[in-house]
DNA sequence: AAAACTCCATACACTGGTGTATTGTTTTTC
DNA sequence: GAAAAACAATACACCAGTGTATGGAGTTTT
């Protein structure tokens, strides 16, 4: 009976899991790629911590680069999907700012997971070439969407590419300090209500 | 003849160098972190780049994390000490504030090596608990500096804290935005100037 | 149900790195 | 100028990790 309802492959925990993917395989490094960076990616460490030998990863990939790879292009496309996503929905300007600065920030930073692994791939970016080309794409997207959604703050489109880029800034700094401790949540508070403030209060000046 | 005039020792490409210390290594490892991060930093290829081989560094360090400990302290004693040398010296509050940013930004990603270094560190600090107690340190020695600096810009105590804060936040992001490309100089620039009128607008208002 | 395909395990060769022990060579010190 | 101390070379044992080859198991196709 104990056999029976489980048709358990060899060593796989209790549970009867599935076969795996390129896609779980690309999950764990980013587990992986979060807590150490991309320099500490073993190929060893990931099969252990998918209940599995390095047999399946070399047959759902070339090799260790091809790892890397598919992770950074999944990582790239995944970034600017999402951005589609992000179009102005509150009707008032202030509130649609707020809406931004909460999407920028608090959102950002609750995703722990998602923010270390961003900081990993800029840290990465700094020594590999590839990397920081989609970097490079996904900031040039950022920045460009939040351009569009700053037109109605102000008339400048130079003026609007300055906010723009100070805030951007302004959210990769925060990310970078603020790594993961306790008063963390009130101080991207103030830089929210602060950089709000200075949005709305610069709007328009020459 | 043509060993009596060079003493040299055996493969020390053709000069005569002075036997090693303890700096010169970290100062060696500050290139490796530099170019590759901490989880690039091999006692071999230190050995390499200073001529010698690993014997020399067991000599000079217990083993390999006596010596990121060693470059870790450093490099704290060395940011926390130039701090005593910011004070303000230009008169009018504007020129100072011009003084702050330039230091901030345009000075520090002038010298890219020591940027590379302080990111890197900063990666490190993500997964190792003395390297972020370290960058807590200097993180907040810096914000205090800064609002030291900026008491002359408001009279409300939180207002400068917040201020410091953005304007540390947007220069550390700023660092990693801008990771050495062409543009960067103008870049910082806009920046530079953005924040100023941001400072110089903000103050005193309720 | 046999063949074919998909996924994984095992075993092996190989590389690059650490740390240790020992010996050799310079510099200092007395 | 010899003994001592500071610095470095060599040789070794050792380990963690990659990549490859090959041989299975499960599953699907026919």
């Amino acid at each position: 009976m104990s056999e029976a309802s489980t048709p358990k492959r060899r060593s796989r925990s209790a549970s009867e899991k599935k076969q795996l993917t390129r896609d779980n395989w690309l999950d764990a490094a980013a587990g992986e790629i979060a807590a150490g960076g991309f320099g500490q990616l073993r190929v060893l460490t990931l099969a252990k911590k998918l209940g599995v030998t390095r047999g399946s990863f070399y047959w759902h990939f070339r090799d260790h680069e091809d790892l890397v790879v598919s992770f950074l292009d999944r990582w790239r496309d995944r970034r600017l999907h999402e951005l589609q996503y992000w179009e102005p929905k509150g009707g008032d300007v202030e509130t649609e700012l707020r809406q931004i600065l909460e999407l920028l920030l608090t959102d950002a930073s609750r995703n722990i997971r998602r923010l270390q692994v961003e900081l990993a791939v800029r840290d990465f970016a700094r020594r590999n070439e590839y990397a920081a080309e989609l970097v490079t794409q996904v900031d040039a997207a950022r920045i460009n969407q939040n351009c569009t959604l700053f037109q109605r703050l102000s008339s400048d489109p130079q003026h609007v590419k300055d906010l723009s880029l100070l805030l951007y800034v302004a959210t990769i700094g925060s990310q970078v300090v603020l790594t993961g401790k306790k008063g963390d949540e009130a101080t991207i508070q103030r830089i929210e209500d602060l950089m709000a403030r200075v949005v709305l209060g610069q709007r328009d000046e020459p």
